[in-house]
DNA sequence: GGAATTAAGGACATATCATATCCGAAAACC
DNA sequence: GGTTTTCGGATATGATATGTCCTTAATTCC
């Protein structure tokens, strides 16, 4: 049960896009060089991120992505189930239904016990992602990144945003 | 991201062993007949639950599985990691060492941001199934699936454990 | 208007892993 | 000694993650 490597990438490539100045764009290529990922593939994540309206786009030179909303309007929860999907860890195939003993037409009132658990578990992972905003993010990355860097990272991205 | 099914056969199987009477082994054939799974498959998850000293194992006629362990003792997370592994779900690749403004001999003294918060989710699931005993699911089990059934299930099963 | 740049998305290749089956060895029981 | 069982290795298959390539349409700049 291993997430996919893009919802790493997209919540980096969120958090760049976070502390982007006001109506800036960046491209696929500025953020894939600047994490060192294949662009044609962390363009697939992107647009995960656009289909799930976090993100705005524009075309051509000087265009690429920013952020739809504040970064106190984005949480965890929604960037990683916009690449990696709303489907829950655990799937019951209800093999309870095989057991031979059960009467023809009996028909389970629930879901489930052990199906229920599971999700409860799953929900439990959901709601922490769900506390967790952008903008807490960007807060914590700016006290813990020398800001020297924080700064010449923005400038080296914006260089080559046109 | 989605569980192992051999997770959900585990949790079912485990389940069943929880009701057997004092001493008596079940098959693998039994439990697997039992839930509609196939025999050489359900095995390996059962030999994942023996390697993890959830279960006990004889060999020869009327062999079979056991607990190790009382119902109270044993809980979900034990069971969903014997078969599943222990790893977290969220792997981080340190992208953010690849940017090009780094200097060179730069170290990072905590791991990423990033990774520390999908790991909190990841331990919120974790706890979730820590706290969740056998015994607990068992309970559930005798209060929601009528009793004939019930009795009849270990009955049935009983008689292919010889 | 034309050239360059960009996102979007389809087609395709590859690698990894879950799923599944088969077999042989060792142990326990009759 | 023959049967039944767990255990582990070997192998096959299918699904999915990863990665690349190409076309199309929109936008910007000259």
């Amino acid at each position: 049960m291993i997430l996919k490597s893009q919802v790493e990438w997209a919540l980096h490539c969120c958090a760049i896009l976070a502390g982007l100045p006001e109506g800036r764009y960046l491209s696929t290529k500025a953020l894939a060089e600047l994490h060192g990922l294949p662009k044609e593939y962390l363009s697939k994540a992107l647009q995960s991120l656009s289909q799930a309206s976090l993100v705005e786009t524009t075309l051509g030179p000087s265009g690429g992505y920013r952020l739809a909303k504040t970064p106190s309007d984005i949480n965890f929860l929604e960037i990683a189930e916009a690449v990696e999907g709303k489907a829950r860890s655990f799937t019951c195939t209800n093999i309870r239904a095989n057991n031979p003993c059960r009467p023809e037409g009996y028909c389970d009132s629930k879901p489930c016990a052990v199906a229920r658990i599971m999700w409860e578990a799953d929900e439990a992972w959901r709601d922490t992602l769900r506390r967790v905003r952008l903008s807490d993010l960007v807060s914590t990355l700016s006290e813990e990144v020398p800001a020297d860097i924080w700064r010449s990272t923005f400038e080296w991205v914006l260089k080559r945003a046109g």
